[in-house]
DNA sequence: TCTAAGATGGGT
DNA sequence: CCCATCTTAGAA
């Protein structure tokens, strides 16, 4: 534990999430970090790794047209978890953006543990695996399960702090098993600090096929 | 009601 | 490569 944790406290204001593209979002995310802190046991994360998923034309996107049950959560105003269940087994985390009414949101993939490190080793039952480095497994180091939907991320269950750490680059590649959605499949909405190890996997890229590049989305 | 498929992970 | 595991969405 460090003496002074105080900048596992330092949240972003709402506008933070307000923002219309989500790609943007997605980025700044890096290096800032994910921190749990159910039943006063606080646990936290570097963000190294996330995918930007936009509600209005990309069908890797769960509320992409449509708007039911699981997906309501995406509408609503940034600043929100929308958290699911993949494959039964494993609970994703993303964050929700922009206003109410537009479904978008950044699935974060992986963590450097920064905070509460033996307590993320327990919960991962000791694994000789890396301990965050995948949407599931970081979810389970930090014991965020799918009833905890909806919580808002300003609040002391699950929030999002600054970092002052900026100092990395960003590469970008295409999303992670996203296959089924054609060729919105190889738009380059997944990003990760530059050179780091504990990434889900290195970074694949492939324009050729993609309706977008990152800078003209809007 | 019924059923196929899924934004994965860990072991072989 | 294999498969555990169960919710969800969409069809019937």
């Amino acid at each position: 534990m460090h003496e002074n944790n105080t900048f596992l406290y330092e949240k972003p204001d709402r506008s933070f999430f307000l923002r219309e593209d989500v790609t943007q979002v997605a980025k700044d995310l890096l290096g800032m970090l994910l921190v749990s802190g159910k039943n006063g046991v606080v646990t936290a994360g570097k963000i190294l790794e996330t995918e930007a998923y936009c509600g209005r034309g990309d069908k890797a996107c769960h509320a992409n047209g449509k708007r039911t049950p699981r997906t309501e959560v995406m509408y609503r105003e940034g600043g929100v978890a929308y958290i699911y269940l993949c494959y039964g087994i494993h609970h994703l985390i993303n964050i929700v953006t922009n206003v109410e009414g537009q479904a978008d949101a950044v699935l974060i993939r992986a963590l450097e543990p920064v905070e509460g490190i033996e307590v993320m080793r327990e919960r991962r039952n000791f694994t000789k695996a890396k301990l965050a480095s995948g949407p599931g497994t970081l979810t389970q180091a930090m014991d965020i399960k799918v009833s905890q939907t909806g919580t808002d991320l300003l609040g002391d269950e699950i929030w999002i702090a600054k970092s002052y750490e900026k100092d990395f680059e960003i590469s970008e590649g295409t999303r992670i098993g996203v296959d089924y959605a054609g060729e919105d499949a190889f738009r380059p909405w997944r990003f990760i600090i530059k050179g780091n190890k504990l990434v889900s996997r290195p970074v694949r890229s492939d324009k050729r096929k993609s309706p977008v590049t990152t800078s003209e989305f809007h």
